[in-house]
Parts: C-alpha cells; structure tokens; sequence
DNA sequence: ACGCGTCCGGAGGGGAACATTCCGGTTCGG
DNA sequence: CCGAACCGGAATGTTCCCCTCCGGACGCGT
C-alpha cells in the first residue's frame, strides 16, 4: 500500500471530515474546521500533510479511487448496460463518496501527483465505457456525453447547508426525478455538450477571484 | 416607481455586474470584481449603495421581480397546465434571470426589507399556482412539491467557470433533460421532499462558516 | 477662456481571517 | 517516577477586503 494513503484511524477521520468540508464549502473552507469536524488539533493535521493542498490531493486520491471501485462494482454486478450506468450513479451519490472532489483538480491539473492523474484518466475511461455500451444497447439517448454524465454529478452536488445524511437523500431524490429524462429522446438535447476539456476548467473553483500562487 | 429601483444607466450596469458576480461567486466576492465587470470606480457602487449588503438586497429585488415577471409571462401566455409550467421554467433558466439570487436569502430573511419579503411571498405563491394546476391536470407527479422546484433551479445553477451565455446554454440543456422526469412516476420518488422552511435553510450560504453580523 | 461645482476612479486605512508554526500539557512505556 | 512521543490550541505573519478619502476630469455659466 502506497505510503500517502491514510492507515492509521487517525488519518481516516482526517481524510473523511476534509471531504465533507471541502465538498460542502469549497478549498477555500479553512483548516480549523476541517479540524474541529475530525476531533483533532490543527496541528495533527499538519503533521501529516504538508500543506493544505497537499491534505486536498490527498482526499481527492481517496474519493476518485472509491467512484473508481462504484464503477466496477457495477460492471461486475450488472449485466444490463443500462443497469451498470443506473447503479453506478446511484452509487456515486451515495453518503461519502466525495463525488464532489472529484470534478474539480482546481486550477487545472498542473502541480497534481501522477498516482491522482493515472487514478483519473481511469475513473474517465470506465465512464466513458458505461455510457457508450449504455448507448449501444439503445438504453441511453445518443445525444448524451460522457462528460454530461459528470456535470450531472455536479448538478446533483450543490453545496446544501445540511448533514450530509439528508444532501445524501436528496441527491437520490433528483437523481430518481432525472432518470428518465436519460432514456427518452423525444425532445433533442439543445446546446453543445461540454467535453472533458471544458469540464475541467468549469470546474475550477472561483468563489474568490482565487489568489493561490503557489 | 420605488426609488429603491436602479433608475440610471449607471444603476443598471452595477445590477446587472453584481447579479453576475453574486451569482458566480457568492456573496463572498469582492466589490471590486462587481465594479471591475461593471466598468465603473469602487466608490461609485459605495455612493448609490450603502453597504455590500443593500447592494445585494437590490439584486434580490431585481432577480425576484424578474421571475415573478416570467411567472405571469407564462400563466397569460399558455393555457396547458403542462405548457406554463415549462415556459416558466425555461425562462427563469434563461440568460441574465439571476434565478440563483432568489434562493438563498443569506443568513436568514432577518434584516430584509418588507419589499423583498413580499415579493418574495408573491413568487412562492405563483409557483405554487402553476404546480398545483399542473399536479391537478395529471400531468406532473403529485410526490413533487413547489420547493422541489426551486431545488431544481438551485442544481441547474452550478457555479461554473464560463461565461453566462454558456451557462445559460448549458441549463437549457439540463432542463431538456431533465423535464421528461417531471411527467412519469413510474419510480416514487425517494427521500422527504423539503418544505420551504429547510430550502430556507439549506440554501444559506456557507463558503466560509459565515462571518458576516451586521 | 476660466473658475466652480459635480462626479468619478483608484489608492489607502483598519480590521478580520486564515495557513502555518510553536509551546506547554498529557499519556504511555519502562 | 522519568522521558519520549504525541496532541490541542494559542500565537504569528501575511493576505484580503470593505469602505472612505483624495486628487483629477468634465461641464457649464459667465
């Protein structure tokens, strides 16, 4: 096991309160509170990671690896294309996934760590994988990217001010109410859909004109 | 006219600047970035507005009163139930609506003016009109309620790093996708649907744990 | 042309927030 | 009981931002 994942109970609840602050308040959330959520100092935390966003890589390795495992876990169980791709959404919206994490490598990928690239360049192609065989059945509209698939991710994410319990059941809620709208092509999708390109850099984070240099 | 209401040029143009930018970034944003959109000095967003919080106040007034306005677009233009319920949508989604202003009513409505708070009763009972007769006309689910509406228009309004006509290109695309799912219930929707009170809450901002008093 | 009043844009003060570090206390093994 | 390892929270130095102040530009009446 590579030495940067969590191992210790410690590390878990630090890695685990930093998803839930981050993908609820954003990388400019501040440390003290990702400290207070896990129980621990400000400085246990620094002991282990370097710097903040060091903490972020981190957390984002271990959400991407888990939406990573929901889609083999569905390819494994399912054997309808269209149930892999239902299953697997259902999963990523899931308590805790981190889901949230996993769209944006704020600020482009410059400065990311080759594990969190390779991790990512899978997740992207076991989802383009998904829809196209989803496609291919004729049980997904034709009209719909893969990318689309990960905007809908961010769609279903908005940083609601509740537990993550409820955000957890809500995002089930809409996910139920948009379902259908996936198979059914009656009316053509307008607008061009965004490709990963695009997504990556709508997804930067700006809540502040962002004064990260280094 | 209410003199609260922008009356100028000038007025309009630092709005219209503020509704992008608090929409985009949250009440976080600095003035400077509204009065850099806007092509205009600090000091003469400060000279027509007392404080950041009035000005956003205005915003709030502006993008409410302008999806009251779509609102009854909708109900005098279509006579299908169905028909004003998605002319309604779709024009809130449109470019410029500001439709991400009108939910959160930062920190609480303590501290609103009267003239907000009643628009804002008057676009809740609209939308609450135009579900209910579509609800009654068999033709939207009966386990959606109003809220669910407004948490719709709160997802379909991520902040992305684009410019607004792409935004808006993008939630118009979303909503096609989305809008099939309004009609059939084949699946019950799960989770509890939320009453205005928690969408109150929930749409609370929190960027930052909130620091703001006065 | 020339004051004078009006309005504007940008620099600056004062205060708050936050990433990161330092320090005194505490626990656990021997 | 002593020491080493570890921890939580206070302290530090920097950055950011709201809001105010000031010097300059423009228009107009004379």
């Amino acid at each position: 096991m590579p030495t940067t994942r969590p191992t210790t109970d410690y590390d878990e609840r630090v890695i685990a309160a930093a998803r839930e602050v981050f993908t609820q308040y954003g990388f400019a959330a501040p440390i003290s509170e990702i400290a207070r959520l896990a129980g621990v100092g400000v400085a246990s935390i620094y002991r282990r990671y370097p710097s903040k966003r060091e903490l972020a890589e981190q957390v984002r390795i271990a959400s991407t690896s888990r939406i990573i495992e929901e889609a083999e876990d569905a390819l494994a169980r399912e054997s309808e294309p269209w149930e892999v791709l239902r299953r697997f959404m259902y999963g990523c919206l899931r308590e805790h996934t981190g889901i949230g994490m996993v769209l944006p490598p704020h600020g482009g990928c410059e400065g990311f760590s080759e594990e969190l690239l390779r991790l990512r360049g899978r997740m992207i192609s076991l989802v383009e994988r998904i829809v196209t065989a989803a496609q291919e059945a004729g049980e997904l509209r034709a009209d719909l990217r893969a990318a689309d698939v990960f905007v809908l991710f961010k769609h279903l994410n908005p940083p609601l001010a509740t537990d993550e319990s409820r955000r957890a059941e809500l995002r089930a809620r809409y996910l139920t109410l948009v379902l259908p709208g996936l198979r059914e092509a009656s009316v053509p999708l307008p607008g061009q859909a965004p490709e990963w390109e695009e997504l990556r850099r709508m997804c930067e984070e700006g809540p502040t004109p962002d004064h990260s240099k280094e």
